[in-house]
RNA sequence: CGGGGUGUGGCGCAGCUUGGUAGCGCAUUCGCUUUGGGAGCGAAGGGUCGCAGGUUCAAAUCCUGUCACCCCGACCA
């Protein structure tokens, strides 16, 4: 019960008073200045005292969810060979952001961005009997990733601490318990954080597999968009989100394809301007349009692009994000020149599906371009478009995409209400894997009837270190960082504010009492002026500020909620009770 | 990879245009004063000015090259 009193005195830490340079978003410049993290290279920092207890106390509490459901928590190298991972052809889909690595003998390594390969691998070599199943396993590990760009301190590093865990069932029905105990236990896990997220329809990305859902903390600051519906539960990640279709329309008796001679009009707009003037008897709006955007693909593996059309409403813009969700694993990148003058058929700002189809190129249109909608197009030449080109009659797509930019105010995919957009931070996300990599190692089970059984898996993590800096985002205010009780890195900070025996010794004895019942006290015995005491505990963050000062010889001490501001003068004799209770979980 | 920016004591910055013995604030050390809101006075330690080459009597400053880092966009816990 006895937790050890921490000594401001000899605690290794160094507050800083002015922002470091290269910080831009709150939690990146408060961890830095508070001291809990220093950066030791680009995405990789390195966890002083205070920060590594804010880190273990998250995990702490990841670890008790996990271990609620049932999970066993085992630990893998993060160096790690090569063959599994060619095996289910990560190697080169992961791309660049995967770590490779050759030991001396020229051997391939890579340090693990996620471990799927390995857990499946361990299970079919521990078990074999239907009778063994289910299993849910996980790690806290430290990952790996080559990210491009790092950025915001510990939100997007290099290296981080995740939770992955990793359900092995026997059918469909059981991953889809195993997937629902594991969401419900991340609902316990960020409430317990005191959290403000979210949880959205989520893209699988190289992970591969069906269902999938982030957990986002909302934040100004987050990297990923989604939207949700004014009047449903419908919230989605922005490259989720699936465009309903409007009705088809009949074909026949509708008014020919017509060319029409358009100088000038290189752009949507320009093109609608000239359409609206030209004395069609009718006004045409951008939505009217349709604008063909070339890309190249190039799947994993591969060395040659192929050509790629997405036709989009002229409205729209292409978001890229979406485009590549929907075409991962896939390699997605513009056209440049040289690709124009290799295809002399492509003629920039007047393509038209006429020419896409006669020369092979795959051509995707957005779900809204649906049998007997007539589109203002490009007519493949120079200064021409076509009018009233009719989808189903004139040209014929080779499939649906979603590609097209997603606005506030579209109609919410499930019919209810229509879209607002707000930012986020992933701080989990959780998929029905099915059998991607059980199918890779052939992981079976003998069942009841001696035949082999294919086991169906589930992979869900958490970004442990990053909810670090998530917490520190949603929880700070002007005058520092503000942590939710229990995960802070301490309960009470204990400010002796004043020179004389007394005062110090009045400090220690209400620590050390705090201590002998369990609250973890971080005691500032420090000779320091009181303004410099006050201004690094509220920097600190943690919860309850004790100021034991000039009040004392009157028997009071002052005690302040960091997070309200509130401040109460309380009778020594009776602070300890009310600070235990107040620190009790 | 595209665009923008920055490299000067531990941290934050000035100096560079117009070459001439490297400076300020914070932090650190010592002394005295001070002690409920980042104290005052005095003293001190600490810098290959990212690196390489060039121009020059002389380069932090000008020129060339190079490296690193940060920010904005494409990847993801």
């Amino acid at each position: 019960m006895n937790t050890p009193i921490t000594r401001m005195s000899s605690l290794f830490l160094r507050t800083l008073r002015e922002d470091p340079a290269d910080a831009e978003v709150p939690s990146h410049k408060l961890l830095v200045r508070a001291g809990y993290v220093r950066r030791v290279a680009p995405g990789g920092y390195s966890w002083l005292p205070l920060g590594l207890r804010v880190l273990r106390n998250i995990e702490t509490v990841v670890r008790e969810e996990m271990d609620a459901i049932g999970g066993q928590e085992i630990q893998f190298p993060a160096l790690l060979p090569r063959e599994p991972y060619e095996a289910t052809g990560r190697w080169s889909e992961y791309g660049d952001a995967l770590f490779r690595l050759k030991d001396r003998k020229g051997a391939d390594y890579l340090l693990g961005p996620t471990h799927e390969e390995l857990f499946a691998l361990t299970v079919k070599g521990e078990y074999s009997s239907y009778k063994d199943y289910p299993v849910i396993l996980y790690q806290v590990q430290t990952k790996y990733r080559d990210e491009a760009r790092p950025r915001a301190g510990i939100l997007r590093g290099r290296e981080f601490v995740m939770k992955d865990s990793y359900s092995f069932d026997l059918d469909d029905e059981g991953l889809a318990r195993s997937y629902q105990l594991h969401r419900d236990a991340y609902i316990r896990i960020f409430d317990r954080l005191g959290l403000e997220y979210v949880i959205v329809k989520a893209t699988s990305g190289a992970m591969g597999g069906s269902a999938s859902e982030e957990f986002l903390a909302v934040a100004e600051t987050g990297e990923d968009t989604y939207v949700r519906s004014t009047e449903s539960g419908y919230a989605a990640n922005v490259e989720a989100v699936v465009t309903p279709p409007p009705a088809e329309q009949p074909v026949e008796g509708r008014p020919e394809a017509q060319v029409h001679y358009t100088p000038n009009t290189p752009t949507i707009e320009t093109l609608v301007d000239f359409l609206n003037k030209a004395g069609l008897g009718r006004t045409f709006t951008a939505a009217d349009t349709l604008k063909n955007v070339l890309v190249k693909t190039r799947q994993p593996g591969e060395k040659n692009w192929e050509l790629l059309a997405v036709g989009v409403p002229g409205d729209r813009e292409v978001d890229l994000k979406r485009l590549e969700a929907s075409l991962e694993p896939a390699e997605v990148a513009l056209l440049e020149e040289t690709d124009f003058a290799a295809n002399p058929f492509l003629v920039k700002g007047y393509i038209g599906p006429g020419a896409l189809q006669a020369n092979g190129v795959r051509y995707l249109v957005d779900p809204r371009i649906v049998r007997g909608t007539a589109w203002v197009t490009g007519a493949d030449k120079a200064d021409h478009h076509v009018v009233d080109l009719l989808c189903g009659r004139d040209f014929t797509p080779d499939g649906t995409i979603e590609a097209a930019e997603v606005r506030e105010g579209d109609a919410s995919p499930d019919g209810h209400g229509t879209l607002v957009a707000a930012r986020g931070i992933e701080i989990g996300h959780i998929f029905q894997l099915g059998r991607k990599y059980t199918d890779a190692f052939e992981v079976d089970a003998l069942g009841p009837d001696s035949k082999p059984v294919r086991i169906t898996m589930g992979s869900y993590g958490v970004g442990v270190s990053r909810l670090v800096a998530v917490l520190a985002e949603q929880h700070h205010d002007e005058l520092g960082l503000v942590w939710p009780r229990g995960i802070g890195p301490a309960d009470v900070h204990v400010v002796v504010a004043g020179k004389d025996e007394a005062v110090a010794e009045g400090g220690e004895r209400i620590a050390a009492q705090l201590s002998e019942r369990g609250v973890r006290v971080l005691l500032d015995d420090r000779k320091a002026t009181p303004g410099v005491k006050f201004a690094d505990a509220e920097l600190i963050g943690v919860p309850t500020i004790l100021v034991v000062g000039r009040g004392l010889a009157k028997g009071v001490v002052e005690v302040k909620d960091r997070a309200t501001g509130e401040r109460s003068e309380i009778a020594v004799d009776e602070v300890v009770e009310q600070l235990v209770a107040l620190s009790a979980r």
